[in-house]
Formats: structure tokens, sequence, C-alpha cells
DNA sequence: GCCTTTCTGTTGTAAAAACAACCGACTTTC
DNA sequence: GAAAGTCGGTTGTTTTTACAACAGAAAGGC
């Protein structure tokens, strides 16, 4: 486990805790470590849920296909996110969404209702990580949030702007990468492919936009 | 503000807690109380937020209107929900969405960071409000999520299929109300609300569900 | 009661998206 | 280096939605 402390360390749920604090952690929570191959599922739609998950390495989807194939993505992960945190504090909710590994990778898990519960909350680090995860938490809700705004637009050139704008002032630049292909993206702004990448055409025709592949330039 | 405490007992964020912590925390934390007619706004968007919410009574919408009137109803809030939870943590975001009262409201609001910044985790009522702050913070992630699985679904049949099914399992029961009249209701899914009432005429006359006014029936 | 306002359903038309099929460019694999 | 697979773009057709305008029912005010 030793070996991901300097991941962890950079992790948002961990910022600004000390090396042996975050070891001491590691052993007092069980946390304990798994690697997925690429297209595996880390978790499963319908599973209970008991640890909180971050990821040390890679790149995950939280994803849902229905029965005739048609994906959704929800979100995507970055090394050093948290993830599963919703589901940890309901016994009754099982995961509403499947989690699958774009690339290969590595994901640490503890469990945080310890963190919560124990009341050691006299150490330094509890009361760090307490406040981490309730800030993690709250941009991953903001996160929804925004993305329920792509989501409300009617047409398929208002989601594109909506998310594509919100990309460019997050990454503070008219020029910016995202993290989707064509597919995936569509997936995620739940739209179709094929006409999405017509839209994205026209709009580049309109000089609203350039792009190359996953490459986006505001106008 | 004494006269809120029944109804903050009552409230997930201060389940557990005694009347009398009750009442300390309100005083620690500088809790102060407004109220709302019909129609106003309790929050605007673009505002900073650094106080935590707390519906005491009445009804609110977290809402977006665009330049062409078109609304989005993000959620509903209920007495005793959390609402701007959020935003606190987050020095430079500001909210992102208003909060407008459909009925008169009542709203009590205080300072949550203090409760996670103050080492006072010692007292009993810091650990418990800190524990319902995280299940409070989840839920409403879960809610933003299943919202997001209406969202994604591509027709508006299948938008309210499965919204309406969700409040069925929700309520325990295939006959249920829902806190929406039409156009709300079609503001919440974002489709148009004339395309969405004719929608749920034929989901009627295919046999697969009985409604009257916001009363609904599945079959 | 009567008037006004709000709410819901209906219809027709125009616009947009989904769907399906295909093509060429580029990658990966063996 | 040939074959298979992935990716992004294009086109035409069908389906769905948005939009606009209207009408009847219900609710609320005076």
């Amino acid at each position: 486990m030793e070996q991901f402390i300097p991941i962890l360390k950079k992790s948002k749920l961990f910022s600004g805790v000390r090396d042996d604090e975050i070891s001491s952690m590691l052993s007092c929570l069980g946390a304990s470590f798994r690697e997925y191959k690429k297209g595996e599922f880390v978790l499963r739609q319908g599973e209970r849920l008991s640890s909180i998950l971050v990821l040390a390495e890679g790149n995950l989807h939280i994803q849902n296909d229905d029965y005739w194939g048609n994906r959704s993505i929800l979100g995507e992960i970055s090394p050093g996110e948290m993830f599963g945190e919703a589901f940890v504090t309901s016994e009754s909710e099982t995961l509403l969404n499947d989690v699958a590994a774009v690339t290969d990778s590595a994901v640490v898990s503890f469990d945080v209702k310890r963190v919560l519960t124990t009341c050691s909350s006299a150490c330094r680090f509890h009361t760090i990580v307490v406040q981490n995860l309730f800030c993690e938490i709250s941009e991953k809700n903001r996160k929804l949030v925004r993305k329920l705004g792509y989501m409300s637009k009617r047409t398929t050139r208002e989601k594109l702007i909506s998310y594509l704008s919100e990309q460019a002032k997050k990454q503070n630049s008219a020029s910016f990468s995202i993290p989707f292909n064509r597919q995936q993206l569509a997936d995620f702004l739940s739209v179709d492919r094929s006409a999405m990448s017509n839209e994205l055409c026209k709009m580049r025709d309109d000089g609203l936009i350039l792009f190359e592949r996953n490459r986006f330039t505001l106008l």
C-alpha cells in the first residue's frame, strides 16, 4: 500500500495531510488496493458499497447502458479523484451506475464511515480529512449541477456550447482539450454521435469554433 | 429563533440532536431566519454563499431562466431539507441557479463552516451534525444522479416513465402524487409542456398510466 | 354569482434529432 | 505491409420534439 502514498498525498481527500498521517490512516482504515484492466468494471450498477474509492492511476467512466445498448456517461474520473462516496451513507440504496476502466487503472478503497463515526476526531488528520471529504463531495455536487445545466439545454448546439464554454472557463483558455472522443462526448451529452458530429461541423462553418480531434478552440 | 426548534429537530441535519443541543448550536453558529413571499427569490444565480440554509416551511424551487424565458427546474425543496450546502466550500464559485419561493416560505441559515472548522468536535452534537451533513449531501448527490438518469433518456416518453417509476418506488405505491404541475414537470424534465401533455395522454391511451392533475397511477 | 386567472389538453406546422448506412483516414496487430 | 479495427464525418430518411395558437375546465377573487 505504501507505494500509493505519493499519489494519495496529491489527492484532494488527503490534501494537507502529512505522509506519516496518511500512513497511519491507511492502516487504521484498512485501506486496500486493486488494479483493473482497460474495459473492466470497477463497480456494477445495483451493487452495495461500503467503501470510498480513490483513483490512483488510469481513467474511469461512470456510465450506464440500457437494454438497447445506448450508453450514457455520467462523468469521468481522473487520478486523485474520489468516487462512490455518495452511496456509502445509504444502507438501502444500491449503485445507480457502472464504473468502468477506460484505461488500465488502480483504485484504493477504504472505509470512510470510520472517519466519520469513530470519536477520534481529536486527531488532526481526522478533522482535515472530514473537511476535505465535505469539500470534495460538494465539488462533485457542483459538477453534477453543471452537467444538468448542459443536459437541460434543448438543442444539441446549445448543449455543446454550454459544455465547451465551461471547459474553456475551467482550463482558463479558449483553446483546450476534452477528455472524450466523439462517441464518448455524445454519450456524455445524451445525443446521437452522427448528429452531434454534424452539428460541430456546422458550428465550425458558422465561425463559432475550431477543432481537431479532442482539441477545441472557441472563437 | 426558538420557535423553529421543533421544525429543525425534524430536519435531517439535526436528526438525533436533542432540543437543548440544537438551542446551543443555534446561538453558537449565529443562526438567522427570514421569511419569503410566494415568488420571491431566496438566492440568485451568481451570488456567493457562506451559509447553509434549511427550509423551515413552504416550498422552494431551484431553477434557472435563460434569456428567452425558458425555465429549467433543477429540483424542489421541501420543509426540513437543507440547500446551498454545495456552494459554501468554494471561495471562487458562485451559485449556478436561482432559488425561488413557490409558496410563502421560511428559511433558517447558519454558518456550517464553523461546524467543520472549529476543533470542538468533542461535543456530541458536532459529531452527529457532521455525520448528518455528510448523509444529506450524499443524498442530494444521489438525487442529482437520479435526475441525470431521467434527463439522459432520449424521448419524452422515456423521461416520463423513468421519472414516474422512481416516484412510485420512492412513495412505495403505484399510485402517488408529484410535487409539480404540468408546466413545472416539463421544466423539470426539460421538455415542452404541450408535447409532454400530449405524450402523457398517449401513454394513458396505451394503457401505461392513469392520471388526474398531479396524481398518477402506473399500470 | 361572475369575472379573471391558471391549468391542462388539442391540433397543425416547422424544426431538430435519431437512426442507418456508408466512406475515408488513421492505428493497431500480427 | 496487409488486414482488421477505430474514429470522425457525411448524407438521406424517419421519428420526435418544439412552437404557436386555441379551447375548455378548474380555481380563486370580489
